[in-house]
DNA sequence: ATGCCTATTATTAATAGA
């Protein structure tokens, strides 16, 4: 089983993109964030023609999550992360596909740090985290893909020493992920590669991707029950290189669900 | 420390991203 993750930034200018990406990269599974458009003009039709059907939680301009499955319809078991009722960005969406439960993430940026935005970012993960531990107390297969806007370590980034203030990377950041995987997720491209300079994320500034000045952000935490099934991992860095391209990179796993 | 570039929305400029 293949379950990717994308952060889109924007499905209206990445839709023709997407679609050839997914003909070419054939993902069982696809983790969509950034989705930038509201519930109603998202691309269900567009994508059906070429055989996946979709759940999806969008908002005006910003936000926006969706999981994607081929030739099958995902069972949406929950959109937004339980403990807030006030919370209003579009950032959970978690759907059962072939009986392996997906969770789809987009986490809140949180710059400028320190700030209203920063505590939101923390707010947010605290939340994640105790939904998690649920998910994980559940026993079964479970994905958690997206963009978590953490760079775990200094071995995920270009240059880690400018990254020092940034929300990204600030120790409480970095603290709230290593909580999350000590509860016993596995973060499988850094399990499977673990010298590797990997990174899923360029800035579209002073030619960041020809010169490989990134970080890695986008990761796909699988479950005890599916960590030994682990078979590869990677990133589709080809399609950052196209024109009409978003900053992030499809990042993904190969994992045996059953 | 900041701008660089891009997408979106609403009207040619503001906002957010990371």
């Amino acid at each position: 089983m293949k379950i990717a993750t994308y952060n889109v930034n924007g499905m209206g200018a990445r839709l023709p993109l997407l679609l050839e990406w997914l003909a070419q990269s054939t993902p069982d599974v696809a983790c969509l964030q950034e989705l930038k458009a509201p519930d109603d003009r998202f691309p269900a039709d567009a994508l059906r023609e070429v055989g996946y059907q979709a759940v999806w939680h969008g908002q005006k301009s910003w936000n926006g999550v969706a999981i994607l499955a081929r030739d099958e319809e995902p069972r949406e078991t929950r959109r937004g992360l339980p403990g807030d009722p006030d919370d209003s960005h579009s950032r959970y969406i978690e759907a059962v596909v072939r009986g392996v439960t997906i969770g789809c993430l987009y986490l809140p940026n949180g710059n400028p740090a320190p700030g209203p935005k920063f505590d939101y970012k923390l707010g947010w993960f605290r939340r994640l985290n105790e939904h998690a531990a649920g998910l994980l107390a559940a026993g079964g297969p479970v994905v958690l893909a997206g963009d978590f806007n953490v760079i775990p370590t200094e071995h995920d980034a270009y240059k880690p020493e400018r990254w020092v203030h940034d929300a990204l990377y600030l120790p409480e950041t970095r603290a709230a992920y290593h909580a999350l995987l000590a509860q016993g997720w596995t973060d499988s491209l850094r399990a499977l590669h673990p010298e590797a300079k990997i990174y899923t994320y360029w800035d579209y500034f002073r030619s960041a991707f020809t010169r490989n000045a990134g970080i890695r952000i986008d990761h796909l935490l699988v479950s005890p029950a599916l960590a030994p099934g682990l078979k590869a991992a990677g990133v589709d860095r080809d399609i950052r290189a196209r024109e009409k391209t978003s900053d992030h990179a499809p990042t993904w796993i190969e994992v045996e669900s059953a």
